[in-house]
DNA sequence: GTAAAAATGTTCGTTTTCGCTCGTTTTTCG
DNA sequence: CGAAAAACGAGCGAAAACGAACATTTTTAC
């Protein structure tokens, strides 16, 4: 399919609105009927919209928007944390990898290793990793949270202290200047906690725009964390915070 | 600006408008257009940005998932089967669905319901179910089995000790004509036979070519089942089976 | 200071996109 | 049901964008 600027619009629009008129998009464009026609079409055919007379919807299977729309955001600089972190973890071992658009991110790089075994809380990261046939997949039980896929509560806590990993990757929803991980949800702390608890090393995964954001629920501090994987420089008051607790930073 | 200068620049626009232009990208930089293609051609060759005409857009990661699932579902049996066990499952009730086609065709079919609470040791099916916010989704743990996204080992049967359901709807690999109940794997038999043994009320669904096929592992017997629900008529023998072990027979 | 190397600008032939026309299909409305 | 209106897709020419090759400028290294 040819490519254009207007299509990752359209689709974005369409997201939101949950619908497009070709009328719409050619005011919103500025560009002829049938140029959008034939951007609809396209678009219908690789499965993103479903063609409709006079524009095109969503098809039905799309669900997790929001997700979908926050997993986009900002992904080449998750992806060049992802790759960074990946590298640090060798062949033929256990690793846990919880809940997270980075994670997941890490969790795409990982296809290219071989003989580990993966435990995950995260649906998603399941199906990622299903596709490489060398690595042992196991899933925590829980309830299954829409918003990301996450499986949470008791059960996954419940799973993971039956394990004892050799790596951890975990990522947070916001970051303190005090070396704080901070997370929205209180049941996905409990979980985090249990892994941190039950891995020989901690990975962090996070790009900076975690320091801008604020969070309720305290999962744990960077002292008990090995190694902090992130891409823009730390401020001085955290670097010095990673420093004295023996936290390792890789720059992506 | 540098040329060393200029890319990380690019990235930042991009990652902040979501796309750049050629022609915007000159006007900002004051170079040729011919530079900035290079520019752009290069970040596209590492992965940073996708190249399209005109200019360049954030990489997209969507990934449509579940083509192979959907036409599955689709075979009609299946969905008269499902719809035929679905209407037997009132609403406001606890539901445990096993691994199997038919069983996520029920899964599909339960969409319509409200106020349930279903437990699943089957990866599709939670992606399925998780469309309808009514419905509580809890995926037990366990080893995923990529051939259909099953869990299952002993995580697996752990997790379902733990409940006491309203409904089960299980499904299996094979059925003999004296109504034992077969199947592949032999750790797919300790998850049914857990998930039979927690049960108040025992769905099976299972299409007649089921009659045709061997399987080495017994799970149960029919005598175990509450409800039958297939779409062609039974053999004499099974049928009077059926009647003296109190096994309920629907046909779709 | 000079030469090599890298980056940038220019030209030009090729490819892609876009808007127009026109005949066909779908929808709307009496 | 049937006709008018809207929407649609295919084909075509013009315009824009593209990449390769080469000339020129800037940076780097000695």
């Amino acid at each position: 399919m040819s490519q254009s600027l207007r299509k990752p619009e359209i689709i974005k629009i369409a997201r939101r609105e949950g619908r497009v008129t070709v009328d719409g998009l050619v005011d919103h464009f500025g560009v002829a009927p049938q140029t959008i026609r034939r951007d609809l079409t396209e678009l219908a055919d690789s499965g993103k919209l479903e063609r409709v007379h006079g524009g095109a919807v969503l098809p039905s299977t799309t669900t997790n928007i929001g997700y979908s729309e926050r997993r986009e955001l900002n992904q080449p600089a998750k992806v060049d944390i992802a790759r960074v972190c990946a590298a640090q973890i060798p062949n033929d071992c256990s690793v846990f990898l919880n809940i997270g658009t980075t994670t997941e991110a890490v969790a795409a790089e990982l296809l290219h290793h071989q003989g580990l075994l993966v435990v995950t809380n995260n649906i998603n990261i399941a199906m990622i990793l299903s596709q490489n046939h060398s690595i042992e997949v196991v899933v925590t039980g829980g309830n299954l949270r829409r918003s990301d896929g996450g499986l949470i509560g008791d059960l996954a806590t419940q799973t993971i202290r039956q394990f004892q990993f050799d790596y951890a990757v975990i990522s947070c929803s916001a970051l303190r200047e005090n070396g704080d991980l901070m997370d929205f949800d209180i049941q996905e702390v409990g979980v985090s906690k249990t892994i941190i608890a039950h891995s020989e090393e901690v990975f962090l995964v996070a790009d900076g725009s975690k320091f801008e954001r604020k969070a309720p629920a305290r999962i744990a501090s960077m002292a008990q964390v090995d190694l902090f994987v992130t891409d823009l420089p730390l401020s001085p008051a955290c670097a010095s915070f990673c420093e004295t607790s023996g936290t390792k930073v890789l720059y992506a």
